[in-house]
DNA sequence: ATTATCTATAGATCTATAGATAATGC
DNA sequence: ATTATCTATAGATCTATAGATAATGC
């Protein structure tokens, strides 16, 4: 039954990549640990030699998540005249809407990170930085407490919009407030 | 044991104004029946004579919750000068980021309600439409669908911000958050 | 007679632990 | 010899239901 060291960090990490899925999905507190580890195509029991607690993998699953995010925010600004504009319109598209477990994770567990302690919140913070990062780049070359302002303001716009678009049942509404975001995001970068 | 029509009807909206402030601080998954019926004095046993399910009190607390945002919002606006003005200062506010049971339920809840059903959508809907009909006549005394939009990016804002902020350590940084949308509200609402 | 609430419980699930097993790594 | 994973289980909790109780409402 041992698995060799390579194999068993090799389940670690799928663990991990498996959890920051189902988390996205379901809430931290909506999938149990042999769920969880039944994806992963380990045994429930196989747990507790990796992890301390499933607070512990909650911490890594949501750096894991905020990791993948901030790739694809790079990922898609590819145009040099309007690097803003892919990623615009990728996030704030009715297919990111629908798409929870591979999307944003400040908005699939956002209200959740919210309730958990330190590891989780400095978890989303790290990833958080990180976009603004990103985001401060695409918005201007040169740095400024201007733009981190404006980084700032856009993230927050894109999160809560997203978040506004997913508890409505109206698609109408939902992609309205895609829209209206989109179009503000542009007036604030160009601002 | 029985009780009057009167008081049975009490103590179900006793049960939902306690479901609406124990979801808000521990998520629907985070808070269970027993806990929730004591809360509001009542054993476990008496809540499926008021309930068809857990889910059905999700969107009646849902609804509550979104019912007093609502008036909180209108309760705020006092001055003619600049109605806007105390929206911000008490929405965008460290009190309101520390205050989860009593505050905005699209933050508290919002990545909670984008899992569940119809019916906790729909009173999430109700109560986005309110807050947006209530932003539209803070920012502007005639109607049209530009205010439409500013009243929908602006409370895309205001709830990405507060998000943002309660989901990282940094008091810093989410001070931050909550003043450059503050300052973002503005702009967009004066534009 | 009806019924709101109570106590008690079914049956499922949750996190976490204990001990067995079998393969690795020294 | 060590250890990653397995099976099994403890002990707590969850939602929901059943039947008893005692007060209301006719």
């Amino acid at each position: 039954m041992r698995v060799s060291r390579v194999q068993a960090e090799e389940n670690r990490q799928t663990v991990i990549n498996v959890a920051s899925r189902l988390f996205r999905e379901h809430g931290f507190d909506g999938i149990g640990l042999k769920d969880l580890m039944e994806a992963a195509g380990l045994t429930q029991g196989a747990f507790y030699k990796q992890f301390a607690s499933k607070e512990d993998l909650a911490a890594l699953a949501a750096s894991r998540a905020l990791e993948n995010a901030s790739c694809r925010w790079t990922a898609a600004a590819t145009d040099p005249q309007d690097p803003l504009g892919p990623v615009i319109s990728f996030y704030l598209s009715a297919g990111h809407r629908e798409e929870k477990s591979d999307g944003c994770p400040i908005v699939a567990l956002g209200s959740d990170a919210a309730r958990h302690g330190a590891a989780v919140k400095a978890s989303f913070e790290a990833g958080i930085r990180t976009h603004l990062d990103i985001l401060e780049r695409l918005i201007s070359e040169t740095q400024g407490e201007e733009f981190k302002s404006k980084a700032m303001a856009i993230l927050s716009l894109m999160v809560g919009a997203l978040t506004l678009s997913r508890v409505v049942n109206d698609p109408g509404l939902a992609q309205a407030f895609l829209d209206t975001a989109a179009a503000q995001v542009r007036n604030i970068a160009a601002a």
